[in-house]
DNA sequence: CGCATATTTGCGTGTCCCGCAAATAGTGCT
DNA sequence: AGCACTATTTGCGGGACACGCAAATATGCG
């Protein structure tokens, strides 16, 4: 039963992570202390580090459950759909609701989008990033070793799969914020680089 | 030129490096203080931070190195070479001399391999760890859009691969270690991982 | 040899992260 | 509703870290 008491938890533990962003791409990573992202959700710096370990891991947390959706949607799918078909389905239905960039009122919008960039250019910020993001690998993994009906203990092949899969999702996003302004579409971009990867990425004929 | 000014500088940095690993690995990673690395070196403290701007970093800056050598050795094979098996034997040489275990005496072999396994497990590291081998993939991505001649701003291409392939040596990596006994040759382990990656990872008939 | 430039060092500061124990708030039972 | 029980929050204190700054030291070059 969700109990009032869980639901409270991860209505804290979400709003920390929220303003932990929202603060540092409006002000910059280390402009930013404990005490403000605490102090904005109405709870004592004590109580931010019972929720996350460090600032940065706060700032990757909705990073994390996203990535962690993916694994969720894929042992949705339908089991006689192709793996890589469901594997892009899976990671296209995570962007439906979009990244935290909707969430934002139009009006600073391009400010929005500009700090959040900062932001992912932090250092400190990119290994916690990375890491949630290995974390929901090792998911996508367990999904696909089900689906397939492989050994996660004996085989690389769910691992591998899980791993291209990740592969393809960051540096289609990746492309995506990198490139001008018309930016194609970012669902053609993961589309096209999960068709890539499943068709083994061959050198192009030249 | 090579001047003593930046060999010294050089070696320092190694074997500030290579310190904080060796201590990690037996003491533990929050039973090491930089303090400690500093005196192991005959180094001030403040000096440490001089070359390194976190403890994790200091760790992974061999991982980061061998990383980095990876994308150089892209460049050294011939350029008639396939692609995908340029890439495979670039990532074996980086193996000849073999990960850090080599250097150490058979004596205490298996305490240090366990050393390196808790040290691995360890979260603060892992996000550094992954952070350089991001760093070291974006080398490897312009290495493969030269050999391709893909275009880096507008083609997903090369930082696939080069993500595909960081990915295929890091499972293999991962399988090696976590496997039991007699694990199979780390060598055959990554020749395995990129084929399946150059092969598409097609799902298994059954 | 001695000047110009890098590098190292010590010191001070602000922040972070966590252990611990007291206070507070929800949960379940009678 | 009342009450005991457990989970969560909070304040306090400590240890360590990372870095700016300026003085001291080492290196390279004419």
């Amino acid at each position: 039963m969700t109990g009032l008491r869980e639901r409270k938890k991860a209505e804290t533990r979400a709003a920390l992570g929220w303003a932990a962003i929202h603060l540092t791409a409006e002000r910059g990573y280390d402009n930013v202390r404990v005490e403000d992202i605490a102090e904005a959700v109405g709870v004592s710096p004590r109580t931010f580090n019972n929720y996350f370990s460090s600032k940065a891991e706060a700032i990757a947390s909705r990073h994390l459950d996203r990535s962690l959706r993916t694994a969720a949607a894929l042992r949705e799918r339908p089991a006689d759909e192709p793996l890589w078909v469901a594997l892009t389905q899976a990671a296209l239905e995570q962007l439906t609701r979009g990244p935290e960039v909707e969430a934002m009122p139009s009006p600073g919008h391009a400010q929005w989008v500009a700090g959040v960039r900062t932001m992912l250019a932090e250092p400190a910020l990119q290994g916690e990033r990375l890491r949630a993001t290995a974390v929901a690998e090792a998911e996508l993994a367990a999904a696909v070793a089900e689906r397939t009906g492989t050994d996660l203990a004996t085989d690389m092949y769910p691992r591998l799969v899980a791993a291209a899969a990740s592969a393809a999702v960051a540096v289609a996003m990746q492309h995506y914020l990198d490139s001008a302004d018309p930016p194609a579409p970012i669902d053609r971009l993961i589309t096209d680089a999960f068709s890539q990867v499943a068709a083994g990425l061959p050198a192009p004929s030249h």
